[in-house]
DNA sequence: AAAGTGGTGTGACAAATGTCATGTTTTGCG
DNA sequence: CGCAAAACATGACATTTGTCACACCACTTT
């Protein structure tokens, strides 16, 4: 018997599944929760077999928990289920060393499979990640650029982030130029766009 | 036996739903689909009791297939479910007569709940759909202006703008100035972003 | 018919933005 | 170490953006 824990924000897939998984005769679901953590918390002490984690969560995100169980050397594996084939949260469910990774545009059955196989030892990426990672962007921006354009993306101005990074107006507008070269942009709007389609910001 | 079909995008949920919805003993589903119009021609040809159908997907968008069931005088009843509490998604449905309206994060009991009710003439809306009906923003903008908000979004300059819809570039200018003023921002970075949000363009 | 209202359109002006040339640290790396 | 590449920082300059006062028109209201 494979035992679960669910944490999925999106009350409908959130109960769906449960109530799916739990049908199959070989796996078990402990508990289920909507944020990440209370899913921590519920993981520390349910100890399930295999955790199935969202990424995008109120209070701690599915790879926050990843890293969690990690650190705490709990035997519990660790598959994430989540909507979009993003570089950057591959790579840190890479790091973190996750079982599986799986897209919600696959089937439910597909999950199933997964689980089982991610008991038996095996490590399941979807393939589409594999494909995605080699087009989709890395990346490029420096620290000190990313929190420039966070800034700018919540909608101050140039003025405003120079007060708030202890810079001067000058510099904080050739961060910004150098952003949009390093782009391909050549405004606001566009480099706040692309950041925020490609996950860059916060 | 009521007779069902499921338009939903996310294959996760869309076969979840559809092998928990079967195994309800008063429901069968007919058929699901990915898209907006594979559900129309399915649902034209299998008349299902009720159509379970999400908003945002490829090709049609699910109150687009809503407008056709009800133009074409078909039996088949409507329930939308979509993610988000979005007050502009929400009077097209109304308008649409949609005949239930839930939203995804409430568990899947609901939903079956709301088909049966659906069945007896029972007309259902998600009460924070109501709530947040008196909040939220309705657009303030005219279509003049939410053109010219439209190519702001996009990325492009004044100057764009203005040749684009045949404007001095001061005419374009003064429009995004009524914007800020309607909308209580003070540049284009928070005016898109709001519109975004409140789903007010494309 | 006059007055009021709201949408549309314009140019002048001040403020914010984007570019560029340049200098100063910090960070690899042979 | 030495030194090159990258990151960090600034001010001068031209362009773009945002504000404002104003004008015109269509459509109500009085």
């Amino acid at each position: 018997m494979i035992t679960l824990y669910l944490a999925e924000d999106q009350s409908m897939l959130n109960s769906a599944l449960t109530q799916l998984l739990d049908l199959e005769d070989d796996l078990h679901v402990l508990g289920s929760a909507g944020d990440g953590a209370t899913a921590w918390q519920d993981i520390q002490r349910l100890k399930p077999d295999v955790a199935i984690l969202d990424i995008e969560m109120p209070k701690l995100t599915g790879l926050d928990v990843a890293d969690k169980i990690h650190e705490s050397d709990l035997p519990t594996k660790v598959i994430i289920l989540t909507t979009f084939a993003q570089k950057a949260y591959f790579e840190r469910a890479v790091a973190a060393k996750v079982n599986g990774y799986l897209l919600k545009d696959s089937p439910s059955d597909d999950l199933i499979a997964v689980i089982r196989k991610v008991m038996t030892g095996q490590t399941i990426y979807a393939p589409e990640l594999v494909t995605n990672m080699v087009t989709a962007e890395s990346n490029p921006l420096t620290d000190r650029e990313l929190a420039v354009l966070a800034e700018v993306a919540s909608g101050l101005s140039s003025k405003q982030i120079a007060a708030s990074l202890f810079l001067s107006e000058g510099t904080v507008r050739n961060y910004l130029s150098a952003i949009f070269s390093k782009l391909g942009v050549h405004n606001r709007i566009e480099a706040v766009e692309m950041a925020k389609r490609n996950k860059w910001l916060a």
